[in-house]
DNA sequence: TGGCGATATATACGTTTATACATAACGCTT
DNA sequence: AAGCGTTATGTATAAACGTATATATCGCCA
């Protein structure tokens, strides 16, 4: 069974920046309150996870995550406003992709 | 300067089968007639380039190119036209992809 | 002030991936 | 029969990437 797969994401000056993977980052941030949480809950390694909120906060205009270390409950991860802006932004994108691409039937026919 | 990016590519039961890569791969074969010739031209190792053919085929209906060694020219390398038509399928699927892409605009505002 | 839970950071390791290199096989041409 | 250019195939090396591990830091709380 042959199946059309699409992948979105975006670039500042070449670089990778905003793509699934940190989409579901903060999607889990958002659960979790909790960057190591978040990451494990992902199978991601928190270090990865933890570059990943550096390269985004750098990028963007203003930061999309807020880490707190120490405290009450030890620290924690927040998304800001922004961030839940450009996931609801990002997702909006990801869903009209996929729509157009259901409706493609020719490249498949011609496979079989 | 933020850019929106995507890929589209073709998986056959959970496996990368067909994608710009091999789009590219089909496209220089045709100009050279050769499948060495081809994978330089685009930085591909000839090894890389010969397994990518192997499976192409192997996956679709009908081989989407012919490889043929020794004789006049020492061998060479044709694309079929089952193979020309599923460039021509996927490149008309890339071009509707990246003109909705075009249109979004929502993203790249809240992105600055 | 010691403990707790989370962030912060470096190092070592393993896995994957691609390339470079070498060599063989093929079939026409001379 | 020798030469040529291309396909065919294995091996060794290298580069990229992600993970696991270990340790330090922070700030509230009991």
């Amino acid at each position: 069974m042959k199946k059309i797969k699409v992948k979105c994401w975006v670039e500042d000056e070449g670089e990778k920046f905003y793509g699934p993977g940190p989409n579901e980052l903060l999607k889990r941030i958002q659960e979790e309150g909790s960057l190591s949480r978040a990451a494990s809950k992902m199978e991601m390694s928190y270090k990865k996870a933890w570059e990943l909120v550096q390269r985004l906060n750098q990028h963007a205009e203003e930061p999309l995550v807020i880490l707190k270390k120490g405290g009450q409950h030890g620290g924690g991860a927040e998304v800001t406003p922004q961030g839940l802006e450009i996931m609801r932004e990002f997702e909006n994108l990801q869903r009209k992709i996929a729509e157009l691409v259901e409706q493609q039937t020719d490249l498949i026919k011609v496979l079989k």
